[in-house]
RNA sequence: GGGUCGUUAGCUCAGUUGGUAGAGCAGCGGACUUUUAAUCCGUUGGUCGCCGGUUCAAAUCCGGCACGGCCUA
């Protein structure tokens, strides 16, 4: 019997990132079958639609790689497992984050089988993040930080499974952005200086609000300062999320400072948006946070308590914090207090480089309701 | 009715001894960023309430009118 080569499937995006990815798995001397995803097809015929130019740069890369390329469409995945459950959470008031579901509900399930069934021994993107077998126990995976810190991408990767990880392959979770760029250019792969995309995973980066109202209906409403003065009015406390500044349209006011304003709060009973002036007002910030819907990379959570790094948000520093909890649901104790942390995004839990799953964050105390607000005294 | 203060960019305000206006916020653009934000950089806005007068020259001085706030018969 002749020994195959070991069959690697990439998610090809279009994008530097896959396409060096694949590149060094083909110089690895795995078969590399590339597949791109199209997962969004709602506005197709919108100026926004990006898939189309993505796919012809992917096919571009095929090329140049000399490997294999194939269109495959999780459109309808997309829409029951991440989108329903994106537009739930604005609707109650939360800020989900899709691209953590879309990775643990569609890169690595609906492509993830889909490769499998190609007979792939491994699937592989371009995500900056690595994986190992635990030092003590190497019948366990762990997902690590990238080496290129500014380009982590562990966080949205944390809820992942052991059976998940197993076949997956990170080939840029080593090397620094610069250095996949400097690959690309070397090797005339034609995307080599194409921008970064940003945006929501699969459906790109949109004016936000425009794009929510196409879905979520506007409920205007009045904003409130902490002493119930209204400064303004909301469009539909959906469309904002906490710590945001931007698009508040609340200009001088007669007894206030020349800061700008914040969300604080969302007061979803009586529609009333709160909000706050200056960038370290006390009440954006909080140094306990309550997580729910855990999720533990290894398959069962660690002893409890404990100290970890934690992130409230995407790119946020990690901040240690003391870990209490159950199966249930978990505190976090930080040792700073952080910046508007807010319902829907995820906590994710880190032991060092190692990442070790998340939940989602609760409700935060405090920012509900003008009462607890008035009360509260931080 | 009388007195008084005020009326300057979308909002809140600053404008020195008269020489055709500024700051913060908002807005807009960009950078950063595979969520949402934040952050950083840049930037558009004004016939200075209206009419008339003084002056070489008025947002700044004088008079009148309009609107608003306060005080008082």
């Amino acid at each position: 019997m002749t020994t195959r080569r070991r069959r690697v499937v990439v998610g090809l995006s279009g994008g530097v990132d896959s396409a060096v990815a694949a590149w060094m798995l083909k110089q690895q001397g795995f078969e590399v079958v590339g597949v791109f995803m199209k997962n969004w097809e709602d506005d197709d015929t919108d100026d926004y639609c990006t898939s189309r130019e993505d796919l012809v740069d992917a096919a571009a890369v095929a090329d140049v790689l000399g490997i294999e390329i194939e269109t495959v469409n999780f459109a309808a995945e997309y829409r029951e497992r991440v989108f329903a459950h994106f537009l739930r959470e604005y609707e109650a008031g939360r800020t989900p984050n899709p691209d953590v579901l879309c990775n643990s509900e569609i890169k690595f399930s609906a492509f993830l089988d889909h490769a499998l069934r190609l007979g792939a021994d491994h699937i592989a993107t371009g995500h900056y993040a690595r994986v190992r077998r635990a030092p003590h126990d190497p019948g366990r995976i762990e997902l690590l930080k990238a080496t290129d810190a500014t380009k982590d991408q562990s966080y949205f990767l944390h809820r992942l499974t052991q059976r998940q990880l197993a076949p997956a392959l990170f080939p840029l979770g080593e090397i620094a952005k610069r250095d996949v760029r400097a690959m690309a250019k070397r090797e005339g792969i034609p995307t080599w200086a194409k921008k970064d995309s940003t945006g929501i995973c699969f459906i790109g980066e949109r004016p936000f609000r425009d794009f929510l109202a196409r879905y979520l209906q506007r409920a205007p409403g009045p904003m409130e300062t902490t002493e119930g003065v209204v400064v303004g009015e909301h469009q539909g406390l959906a469309y904002y999320t906490l710590g945001q500044r931007q698009g508040l349209h609340i200009g001088g006011t007669r007894d206030g400072t020349n800061a700008p304003w914040f969300v604080a709060g969302k007061d979803m009973r009586r529609n009333a948006l709160l909000v706050v002036q200056g960038h370290d007002h006390p009440r954006l910030y909080r140094r306990d946070v309550d997580a729910i819907d855990l999720h533990w990379i290894a398959g069962a959570a660690p002893a409890l308590p404990a100290e970890f790094g934690a992130k409230t948000r995407y790119r946020m520093p990690d901040a240690s914090c003391r870990l209490t909890g159950d199966a249930q649901g978990c505190h976090a104790a930080f040792e700073a207090p952080q910046w508007a942390p807010t319902p829907g995004q995820y906590l994710v839990l880190y032991d060092g480089e190692v990442c070790l799953g998340g939940g989602v964050i609760a409700a935060v105390p405090g920012q509900e309701a003008t009462e607890d607000f008035a009360q509260a005294s931080v």
